[in-house]
DNA sequence: CAAGCTATGTCAGAATGCTGACATGAGTCA
DNA sequence: TGACTCATGTCAGCATTCTGACATAGCTTG
């Protein structure tokens, strides 16, 4: 239904693609996380841990996406599950740096697995000098929109 | 503070780079829609009614990528407030088709303008064939994801 | 024609994320 | 040293979105 009117404007918009894209791309990672018990959030707050171990509740918000808060109650969870830890006081100013736990470690080496499952069929299609396209454009597309006036 | 581990392995992932990017054109959206006291999922469920009259609440949802409940309340409120108008009774059967108001056309117009800017400022930097590209890289993977297994 | 399937609109409750606010620790500067 | 600014952790309340559920309309199929 309603099929008449197809493509006007939105179907030329990138900036409509890149929200299609991500979209489909979160749908994609729900999908595959669900059977582990693991949303796209609490698996990319593990992931981030893994690979940058003492990361504190803020910078892992920002690496998320999320707020500060956000990712407060987010901790607490996986800190009362047993999957993160966090020292009792700061060593050094007010941040707390967390780390994963093994239990933490071994429930993210089976998500690992199924996002990067995900993340192959997307590039599915792909070569690898189209890959190296993708990225640079996306770089350049959120480089100009973090205030920056200049793109390479 | 922490950036010592820097580039790891998310720094050369398309999946993050997209989230990033998605997540700066969101939030760049919400700043200049804040001042026309709109919000973006509002926007785009109006220029999407602008350019398609007539879809109805299902359409618009998917159009919009969120679920038909919560274009649903959203309809409602637009309805409310008169911004689009949606008939008692669905002329076939239970679908009941939107169309935006004079109202809704002219808060859309001011919001068009601030999000074309938006854009603009994404592809800043962008020659027309560099945008083609983006274009046709991101339709790839939105096409890879959705079950897709091979992609042109 | 009847049964089944799918899509739609809608209501209600739950989950998730965000804004506002406050106190604290560290650096800056006069 | 003291005032100021900034970043952080955290609590509370609010907003938005989602999941679950139900009734209905239209199409399909035997």
């Amino acid at each position: 239904m309603s099929q008449k009117g197809a493509g006007v404007d939105l179907e030329t918009s990138l900036g409509y693609l890149l929200k299609e894209a991500s979209s489909a791309l979160r749908a994609a990672m729900e999908e595959v996380l669900r059977p582990l018990g693991m949303t796209v959030t609490h698996y990319s707050c593990l992931e981030l841990l893994a690979q940058r171990p003492g990361l504190s509740n803020s910078e892992l918000a920002r690496g998320t996406f999320v707020t500060r808060q956000s990712m407060n109650v987010l901790l607490q969870a996986l800190e009362r599950d047993g999957y993160v830890t966090r020292p009792a006081e700061a060593p050094v100013g007010k941040a707390l740096p967390a780390r994963l736990t093994p239990r933490g470690r071994r429930s993210l080496e089976k998500a690992t697995v199924a996002v990067r499952s995900v993340e192959l069929r997307m590039l599915a299609g792909m070569t690898e000098t189209e890959q190296s396209e993708a990225f640079r454009l996306l770089k350049s597309m959120t480089h100009s929109l973090h205030g920056g006036n200049d793109a390479t």
